[in-house]
DNA sequence: CGACCCTAGACGACCGGTCAACTATTTACT
DNA sequence: AGTAAATAGTTGACCGGTCGTCTAGGGTCG
């Protein structure tokens, strides 16, 4: 069928790295294929547009991410453990790039969310369905915690689960904008606070 | 002396209002002008470059809302109505804009800080002041509040404040991203949860 | 009329995107 | 096994448009 490539994945592996620190706007498609070592002419070849190559790149970053998601969320023990637990994952992420890269980058979907919201409708549309999928996910382990008599009832609902990552997003904001990770230290009290939990 | 002109004050006002839905990259300067009607080649008599007008754009959106936070938080009155108050005319903003253009358009801050802070140093050296000023500003009232008996004291500190802020910037994402304003009216009842007010 | 404010128009660089020619590899058929 | 057609990937030149920026000169005031 032809000769194979691995430059599509290299594409977007370069695009998730380079968009999650430069926005979508000013990173252009030539720095894109110079970083995935392919030729311009070939990235039409794999992508409608640069458009779509985004949505492929959000696809692939939250792939990822979810698996933390996931086996965090789902593994055994006290449902508040395992939110902790993913909260400390999601706050090594920003320290680990800060050390490695010198800049705490943020969250590629938040970044992206707050360019892109009025100008991309299929960006948009896929976040709008990613950040569901992860205010779910906390919502079925606030559920747990409800019934391990952890957290109230009351509490257990899909609005505590959207302010836990709204406060999880805007505190990552806070630690790009000052390139200090250590902004997330305070996560987990304060998210223990939004759930009752500490009354 | 020559001839006068509101050339200057046009061009920071409109600024503003593209910016804060446009984003930073995306917009430019050729947009900027025809929205203000200021010909292109006037943008440099009149600034530096686009940086410096973003600067100021930034600068004139926060003298504005320092307004509200100001007047907000400094009323008469027990501390946690003046906090109540300050984020119900935050929603209303953001209510306000989607009635009359059609779109939420967020924080012009929160956009500017996650698409810049990595790339233009001294827009990002001024969201940070300008973070900082509102953190102080919600401080201070949670100190009054722990004055008032209302909260407990150990809730009132300026990483207490950075939450409240940053929970409110998250939920302007989501209300952003879901071009919903109606988000944002789980606003209060979770920042009091931030507070340990409710225990 | 001289001094200063403002503006028209063009600059080179870069943007996302296109295309036709070409090479390499697989598959189907003998 | 040999081969040829079909397919998949690669390449670099190139498009019209827009980017941020600047300079030379026109317009308007004291």
């Amino acid at each position: 069928m032809g000769r194979t490539s691995t430059a599509r994945d290299r594409l977007i592996d370069a695009t998730g790295e380079l968009m999650q620190r430069r926005g979508y706007s000013s990173l252009g498609v030539a720095e894109i294929c110079a970083k995935a070592e392919v030729k311009k002419g070939s990235f039409y070849h794999f992508f409608e547009s640069k458009q779509a190559l985004t949505v492929e790149a959000v696809n692939a970053y939250w792939n990822a991410e979810r698996s933390y998601w996931t086996t965090e969320l789902t593994a055994t023990g006290p449902a508040l453990d395992r939110l902790r637990r993913l909260l400390d994952t999601m706050a090594q992420l920003q320290r680990r790039t800060k050390e490695t890269s010198g800049t705490v980058d943020g969250c590629l979907l938040g970044n992206l969310a707050l360019e892109l919201s009025t100008q991309e409708p299929a960006v948009q549309a896929r976040l709008e369905e990613i950040f569901d999928e992860q205010i779910a996910l906390v919502a079925a382990t606030l559920n747990d915690a409800a019934d391990e008599g952890t957290i109230p009832h009351e509490r257990a609902t899909a609005t505590t689960a959207r302010a836990v990552v709204a406060h999880l997003e805007g505190l990552v904001m806070f630690a790009k904008l000052r390139n200090d990770p250590t902004v997330l230290d305070d996560l987990w009290p304060h998210t223990l606070l939004l759930l009752g939990a500490a009354c």
